[in-house]
Parts: structure tokens; C-alpha cells; sequence
DNA sequence: AATGAAATTCAATGAACGTTGAAATAAGTT
DNA sequence: AACTTATTTCAACGTTCATTGAATTTCATT
């Protein structure tokens, strides 16, 4: 049984997460982070070798579930589908809602997660790199559904598309509160069910637009 | 004359504008900052007074050419159009075009800034401040054009239908990668022009269908 | 050439960094 | 109860951090 110390080795990667979403990898020292977990600076090198280790272990924990229910999601709409083509609004929700609703719904701890991949996204040091490591699979799997749902379309009005896609995603679960002070608090950056009834007829009709009637030409 | 210092200035601020876009305000150090610009270290205390004002001094630089030119662009569409309303599609290109042809065309400082304004538009140390502080009043009056061309729209749904569009934007002149990966190729993040071609259509169809057609409910 | 202010160099400050090894403690196995 | 291994504690390592004060150099103006 490994369960002696995953107690310690959890309140660690919380607070780690916690910290990281804050104020990012370099921001954070592991004096803080032991600190916040209330246990001694030496056992996050002891659990898990170095800093380095501990920000992929953050990354990794809640990467895995994260996959799966989508892909679940995704699976389950097309198999839904008569033709087995899933339209483009659930494949648009079935990639989105899996995220929002853990941050709206999941914790703290989610909530944290999701700020922490909002950071490393935008960022040339991570974003590249460590987002294809740990959701590349996934992404492509859905790019795959993409064509199906718009069989005419050009491969790159696709990838453009699904990269602004990305883009409003990722702002989005980032939760800066920019568009409360924009809006003078007409509208909640938190509040992502606002955006999950949104989010897809916007980026669909975006889709449409540059993947069916000839795109960019027109 | 205020010009001695002049070139010793401008030669911090460009080691600090390149480094802090690579790994960000915590992971870049004044002794990195000071060596790239092949200065004495005690010099960026000496001009800047602290780390965190040289960091200012980087997103000051260029935000007022920047918000400047994109105020400019929106006023000529504004004129051109013959009742002073100007199309979704001309106001999204004049929000993003500024941005997007700096980046390219605009040399290694521009690219730089704009991949450091990405970082910090989606961190929550210094997302909803920052941001705020330096293209507020840009932004709103943005806003107000919006408006007026989607004069049926209800506010909350221009408001996110923006966050979206710049969510997709920022994305894109993050220029991680990320895409090029994920097409194997087929499409290059650094390919701005390929965006200035779609990103119009692309959004202008999101607004639409999110605030003239009733938005969320259909 | 002399003057004086601005700019630069140099050396050093105390504080905080990630990491480590050895000692102490806790818990599972015999 | 004795033994063994995993975990935790404690103190310290050497390095690097942002910042500073004093000395020196540079340069425009006399």
C-alpha cells in the first residue's frame, strides 16, 4: 500500500496548484508552497525530486480525468448521431463544457488548474511544449470530428478556426475579471454558464462562416 | 538635451522587452537583462529605479503608438461610412489589424511586446490590472462602436461576443506553436497574414449570430 | 582648461533561493 | 518486542537575487 505519505504528497500538489495558478512557475517558491501546506520545506523534494517535477505533477494530475471525459463526451455525441457525424455545436460543447463546468462546479482546486492552463497556453516557455504533451491526442481527436462536420472545408480554414476557438476557450476559463471592469460589472467573468450558452452558436457560426461558404474570399 | 542616457535606456528596455516575453517577470532576473544589453547591472536600477518599474516602462513604450493608430483606424472607418456606422467586419480588422501587422512586419521588439502582452493578459497576477490600466479607454470606445452596429444586440451578449474575439486574438499573436503542431505543419502560428484574412469573417460571423438573431436561445 | 552634473562602474549588502544529508520519528512486518 | 523501511524534521549548503552607496568616468557648458 503507497498511502503513507499521499496525504502530504496531495496537500503539496493543492497548494502547488493553488500558488502556480497565481503567480506561475518562477512566481512561486517551494518555501511557499510547503508553507501553505503547512508541512516541512524538504518533503516536496523528498515526493517529487525537484520544483520542475512538482509543476508537471500539478499538470498531470487532473489532465488525465480531464481527457477521458472528453473523449467520452465526444464518442457519446457521435454515436448519438445518426450518420455518426455529431453537428458542430455539440462537438463545440463537448470539447468546451467538460472544462467549464469543472471550474464553475469542481472546486477550488479545478478552478485553480484551469487559471494555471490558461497561463502556460499563452506562454512561449510552456505553451508549445507542455500543452501538446498532455492534450495534443485529444485535440486532434476532435480536429478529426471537425472535418467530418464540414466535409468541404479547406484543412486550414479548420486549424484557424479551431485555434480561435481555442482562444476564447482559454481566456475564458482564465477568469482575469477583465471583462467585469470592461462591462462596469454587467457581465461576471466567473460566470461560465453565460458562456456555455454562448460559447457555441459564436464559434459555431464562426466555423461556418470561414469553413463552408468559401471562407476567407468571401 | 536629455540624451546621454538616452541609449542605455532604450537598450534595457529592449533585453527586457525580448527577455520578459520569453519566461516572464519572475523568471527573468536585472543581471539577465543587464548582460544581454551589455550594461552594467546597477544600470537598470539607476534608470528605472526597480525591476517592477522597468517592467512598466517595457508596456508603457509601445501601448501608446499602439492605441493611438487602432483609435485612428476607427475613426476613418467611422468617417467612411456614410452614416457614421461603421461594418462589424471593419471594426474587428481595425481592433486587430494594428496588432497583427506590427507583429509581423514591425521587427523583433514588436514581436516581443506582443507575446509578453499575451502572457499577462491571461495571468491573474496581472491580467485584469494591467490590461485594464494601459487599453481601457481603447477598448470601450471600441465597444461603443460595436454597439452601434448591432443596434438590436443586448449588452451581455456584446460583451462576451468581444471576449471571444479577444480571447482568439491574443491567442494568435501569442504565437506558441501550438498550431503548428497540432496541423503537423499544414498551418504556421507565426502566419499573421493568413489570420488577418479569416479572423474578420470569422468573428463578425460569431456576433452576429450571438446578437441579432437572439442570441443563446436559438 | 575648469566646472558640475549626469552617467557609469565597482563592490558589497542582507535576504531568499532550490536542494541536500544526516538525524529523528512513525508505521508495517516479522 | 525487534527489525526494516518510509516519512518527516532540522540545519545547513552554495548560489543568486534586487538593490545601493561610493568612487569614477564622461561630456556639455563655461
Amino acid at each position: 500500500m503507497a498511502k503513507r505519505g499521499e496525504k502530504t504528497r496531495q496537500k503539496i500538489l493543492d497548494s502547488a496548484e493553488k500558488l502556480f495558478a497565481k503567480r506561475g512557475y518562477h512566481g512561486v517558491t517551494i518555501r511557499q508552497i510547503t508553507e501553505d501546506a503547512k508541512v516541512d520545506t524538504a518533503l516536496a523534494n523528498y515526493h517529487f525530486g525537484s520544483k520542475r517535477n512538482l509543476f508537471d505533477a500539478v499538470l498531470l494530475r487532473r489532465a488525465e480525468e480531464l481527457n477521458k471525459v472528453r473523449l467520452e463526451k465526444l464518442e457519446e455525441i457521435e454515436a448519438a448521431a445518426e450518420n455518426g457525424v455529431a453537428s458542430l455545436e455539440d462537438i463545440i460543447d463537448a470539447f468546451s463544457h467538460p472544462l467549464l463546468d469543472r471550474s464553475e462546479r469542481g472546486g477550488p482546486g479545478w478552478k485553480s488548474y484551469f487559471a494555471l492552463i490558461a497561463q502556460i497556453n499563452n506562454s512561449p516557455e510552456w505553451g508549445g511544449k507542455l500543452m501538446t504533451e498532455y492534450f495534443d491526442p485529444l485535440v486532434r481527436r476532435f480536429i478529426a470530428a471537425l472535418k467530418r462536420a464540414l466535409p468541404e472545408a479547406r484543412e486550414e480554414d479548420i486549424y484557424w478556426s479551431y485555434h480561435f476557438f481555442s482562444g476564447a476557450l482559454v481566456l475564458t476559463y482564465a477568469e482575469t475579471g477583465r471583462i467585469d471592469n470592461l462591462s462596469d460589472g454587467k457581465v461576471h467573468s466567473s460566470d461560465l454558464d453565460a458562456v456555455q450558452l454562448r460559447m457555441p452558436p459564436f464559434i459555431a457560426a464562426g466555423f461556418r462562416r470561414l469553413c463552408e461558404t468559401g471562407g476567407a474570399k468571401n
